[in-house]
DNA sequence: CCATGATTGCAATTATATTGCAAATGCAAT
DNA sequence: ATTGCATTTGCAATATAATTGCAATCATGG
């Protein structure tokens, strides 16, 4: 420990570059590092944010970039959400997404039992690779506060964002 | 005909109104019929564009403030998706989304097989409402062209953006 | 160690969304 | 119909997010 890299995620990189015969660079190494270590689905300022960390130099714009390329790789992947900022998850295997309309608060969804759902077939011209399912509704925390402020509460509480 | 009012989708809107208590507004029908007589997914200028052939006079402010009303009304939705503009529907039945990766289009669709899913349970946590299911795979046009160039066609071809 | 093409950082630019405020509007009560 | 009042609208300014051109730098193969 003490550098962050040489870890087992480095390793990873490594591979992927050479198969998409992309020069590794420490940039790279360290952007997609960040965002492997995150649980959440952030921003590209917020990755930007962590980079920063250990790489003060890095500018926004090759951030910008690298998640970017690495997105149509398909090495990582933006998140489907209702935002206008976008989001990127490390995650490309199999799950779901939990949606709170209130806050905007989205958290994962691991669950076997979603991992049969039939695929739509040729009637729809698209060849399908993967899918993934988005519950929408309230998370804990807004849904108690709409109890506590009754059934009718209307167009009222509403700015925060959480969107973890 | 002739004036694009008192329609079948105009009687709707007072309706929506009055239950909100919101004073039914030339703009409000005029945006709100815009998005129902699409059946793509637009952005806020796309719709500010169509509004703006009747009422030319309409801001843009207007529609994005209208567009988020509806939307925090649950009269409308906010499609999620990996861009980074805003986009809307009207359809607020449940229909999933086929997603292109490679060139953004995205088609509604609708499958009764997959109305089954069952829904997380409680240790989740949420409160859900509804779900939808985001397919992603290659749009016909976009998966024709891949075969064309050769299956290590790579970071080649990438700008176009349908997301109709 | 060098040559070469790809990547990076920077500054400028574009695209998208939000805000404050005065004027205009919808609506309910007269 | 007219009035009163809260809400909405349009505008201009501002904020936020993303993209681009280009010179300098770097990774990689020989």
């Amino acid at each position: 420990m003490g550098k962050g890299e040489g870890t087992i995620l480095g390793a990873g990189i490594e591979k992927i570059c050479r198969e998409h015969a992309l020069p590794l660079t420490a940039q790279r190494r360290a952007v997609l590092e960040a965002l492997w270590v995150r649980l959440t689905h952030p921003t590209v300022d917020e990755i930007w944010e962590d980079v920063r960390r250990t790489m003060p130099d890095i500018s926004r714009t090759t951030v910008y970039r690298i998640l970017e390329t690495f997105t149509d790789l398909r090495v990582i992947r933006k998140v489907p959400h209702p935002g206008t900022v976008a989001r990127y998850e490390s995650r490309t295997s199999r799950h779901h997404h939990l949606l709170c309309l209130q806050c905007g608060r989205m958290e994962d969804l691991d669950d076997a039992a979603l991992d049969k759902v039939a695929l739509p077939g040729k009637e729809t011209g698209f060849q399908i690779e993967d899918y993934s399912i988005q519950f929408r509704g309230l998370c804990s925390r807004c849904a108690r506060s709409r109890q506590a402020a009754g059934p009718r509460a209307r167009a009222a509480g509403k700015k925060s964002h959480a969107h973890k």
